[in-house]
DNA sequence: AGCACGCCGACT
DNA sequence: GTCGGCGTGCTC
């Protein structure tokens, strides 16, 4: 009778490993949920302890751990148990959604984390504050009245100014700023009072408030401008109050400094982060603060929902219709839904917000299983926008705008306000053809069309990153002509430069505007500014509010209205919606322009008459009679290969071994909608059901079958449940 | 995923 | 005669 540790291991395998604990130690229950090296193979990786029990093979075909690397728990017992659901439901190996939980830096054995680091004003430091040195409004300056009020933590106080990390770094070599061994000061400054909340943002507050204790889902629906943070924020303030944490889910671009500033000044306690732009070892420093209790708010995009919770109180999702919730690769979770399974586990509340609830909210709401909460005035002045439809059928066209939305920019402009030109693609035109022979330019690994980038000269596949020169004649026939056909970012910034001389014109997309910071600047440049147009991608739907923006439009609303993919519709109405919200959040009222060649499209008639209710409830009954979500349930087997034979052996395999199933459907091999990818022939099996738990039944012996499978090691495959897109 | 083992082609 | 190609199999 020996007792062995079950340990999960970042290997594609599903299961766990079990292994004797080092020579001359016990297996007992302290081992639980820290994290061991161990010997796989040739190799030494590290797991986590997910159980204690006896060996249930002959111990002595097992190997010994080498040593843990934790002195506590580094993990709750209610994560372990929620990533382990985690992994049956999304049909993941254990041990890389463990290791997808664990912050990078904790991945390795050799984990050193930055030591925390209190820094306080030298002598020379507080001269230098008195003789007002460094000057007024300077970020050096910035730092130095930050730390006149006592020592603080270094990253608190970096992330307290914009430019803070070279800031420091100056002031260390000037010697005004040193490191102390003191404690940083505290308390820190109580929050900053918010504005008065108004009698829906009361209602909302109270409802959640009542319901602390337990758990439950709420599903707060509010136009935007319409103060959900507003709400987050006082629901945060109470929870701390209990002396409890909150976990504050944002989508990516949303995770803004301004946002980061708002949490933190309002709610003066330490906000910890978790987002791309933080070094590896800071954000392990937010996700270890979470788990020990010292961070009483954790603010993250997608991957903070795996953060352990020693004192949970609360989780919010914001906007929670957002693609970027969903991981689109690996352990394809799910981070709105893992987060109701978190607050149930927890008996916590979950506040989902949106202007746009995605159709799964809303039918839940609808069953009852959710409670809606309804914040239907704007804030403030604000009042909503009007969207008016452009019928595009024989209109004359400048590179896809017509007369009507450039008139109504040219007026924009010269009332000294700001028009916002959306369009959802990239470059200077999506299709380059050759007049004389009807040569078009494609990516040689995904046969899809090259988009030209004329300001680089280069055609470029937006979905390998292949890229080549732009030909200058045909290299089929040599001919000269080769015409640009479609009109992307890049094209519709030259063509309003043209039409509006005189007026800035400000794209941004993934080409202009690489990285968040980026993105910022541009934005309150924007903020500043007087008459100015920006064209631009996605990126442009969220994030700064732009007092001065008056007018939205929306160049072509077709392709959301004829999508292949059943979300279509519905990511259509959002981004509608969206743009909408973006114009006229000042004093001014905002117009939104939509052009479409079907202006009589019945989902556009409702959702411009009825708004965003009328359209869910039109689709939600088209879903419902095609059974599709949130109606049926589906997971997709996706599958790649070089070779078509290779794909087509794996599915066809993969499909006898599902059988027959009760109450499960399972269609294909489908092409997939990119037949080609860098290189790769690709296919997939959609399964069907109106149960979850049929589906879930029928997927976990099917999965393992596949992974049994001899075809399946000369694919690479993938399962995705509750798949958002069926790309 | 790594990392081995293993059996067939062009090279010092 | 070897270096190395990637097919096959395993990892407590």
């Amino acid at each position: 009778m020996s007792r062995v540790l079950e340990i999960a291991l970042p290997v594609p395998v599903p299961g766990t490993f079990d292994y004797l604990p080092p020579e001359g130690e016990q297996a007992d229950d302290g081992w639980l949920r820290t994290r061991v090296l161990v010997p796989l193979g040739r190799r030494r990786l590290v797991g986590v302890v997910l159980g204690v029990r006896e060996a249930s093979v002959d111990p002595g075909q097992l190997r010994r751990a080498e040593r843990r690397l934790d002195d506590q728990p580094l993990l709750t017992p209610e994560l372990v148990d929620s990533l382990s659901w985690a992994a049956r439901y999304y049909q993941h190996p254990v041990g890389e959604v463990f290791a997808a939980a664990l912050p990078a830096a904790l991945r390795h054995a050799d984990t050193r984390l930055p030591a925390r680091e209190t820094l306080a004003l030298t002598d020379a430091g507080h001269a230098a504050l008195a003789a007002k040195s460094p000057r007024a409004g300077s970020a050096p300056r910035g730092l130095l009245e930050a730390l006149a009020a006592g020592p603080l933590d270094a990253e608190d106080l970096i992330e307290r100014q914009p430019r803070g990390r070279a800031a420091l770094r100056s002031l260390r070599e000037r010697g005004l700023v040193a490191s102390v061994a003191a404690e940083p000061a505290r308390p820190r400054p109580a929050g900053v009072a918010g504005p008065t909340l108004n009698a829906e943002q009361r209602q909302a507050v109270d409802t959640v408030s009542a319901a602390l204790d337990g758990f439950h889902v709420f599903l707060l629906d509010g136009v935007t401008g319409s103060g959900k943070t507003e709400v987050y924020l006082a629901l945060i303030e109470r929870v701390l109050a209990a002396g409890r944490q909150a976990l504050v889910l944002v989508p990516e671009i949303g995770l803004t400094p301004q946002a980061l500033a708002r949490y933190r000044s309002r709610l003066g306690v330490p906000v910890a982060a978790t987002h791309s732009g933080l070094a590896d070892g800071e954000r392990a420093r937010s996700w270890l603060d979470a788990g020990a209790g010292r961070a009483p708010v954790l603010l993250g995009t997608r991957s903070a929902v795996l953060a352990p919770l020693a004192r949970p109180g609360l989780i919010v999702v914001d906007e929670e219709h957002d693609a970027s919730y969903k991981q689109q690769d690996g352990f394809r979770y799910h981070a709105r839904d893992f987060a109701a399974v978190r607050a149930r586990a927890l008996g916590i509340p979950l506040v989902l917000g949106s202007a746009t609830p995605a159709l799964e909210s809303l039918a839940n709401a609808r069953a009852g299983r959710y409670t809606a909460l309804r914040l239907a005035q704007r804030a403030g002045a604000a009042s909503a926008p009007q969207v008016r439809v452009v019928d595009l059928r024989r209109q004359r066209l400048v590179e896809g705008l017509s007369a009507p939305l450039l008139g109504a920019i040219g007026d924009t402009v010269a009332r000294g306000e700001q028009a916002l030109v959306f369009r959802n693609r990239r470059g200077f035109a999506p299709l380059l053809l050759c007049h004389a022979c009807g040569w078009h330019a494609r990516c040689p690994r995904c046969e899809t069309p090259l988009t030209l980038h004329r300001a680089i000269a280069r055609l470029r596949c937006h979905h390998c990153g292949h890229a080549e020169r732009e030909p200058a004649t045909c290299p089929d026939c040599d001919e000269a002509q080769l015409l640009a056909l479609g009109a992307g970012t890049e094209r519709l910034e030259v063509a309003l430069n043209e039409q509006f001389p005189g007026t800035p014109v400000s794209r941004i997309d993934r080409d202009t505007t690489r990285g968040r910071a980026a993105r910022e600047q541009r934005f309150a440049a924007l903020e500043r500014e007087g008459p100015a147009i920006l064209v631009g991608t996605q990126m442009l739907a969220k994030g700064h509010d732009l007092p001065n923006l008056t007018l939205a439009a929306i160049v072509d609303a077709d392709g959301g209205l004829f999508s292949a993919d059943f979300r279509g519709a519905e990511r259509l109405a959002q981004l509608v919606i969206q743009v909408a919200g973006r114009a006229g959040r000042g004093a001014r009222p905002g117009t939104v322009l939509l052009q479409t060649h079907h202006p009589e499209h019945p989902l556009l008639r409702r959702l411009l008459e009825g708004g965003y209710h009328a359209f869910a409830d039109d689709e939600l009954q088209q879903r419902e009679a095609m059974g599709l979500p949130p109606f049926g349930h589906l997971a997709l087997l996706r599958a790649e290969a070089k070779s078509r034979d290779t794909v087509d052996t794996f599915l066809a395999a993969a499909r006898r071994a599902f059988g027959t199933q009760q109450g499960v459907v399972l269609r294909g091999p489908l092409p997939a909608p990119m037949p080609r990818r860098a290189g790769f022939v690709r296919a997939q099996l959609l399964l069907e059901s109106p149960q979850r738990g049929a589906l879930q039944a029928a997927l976990t012996p099917w999965i393992a079958a596949i992974h049994a499978l001899p075809d399946a090691r000369r694919v690479r495959w993938s399962i995705d449940v509750d798949p958002i897109d069926l790309a």
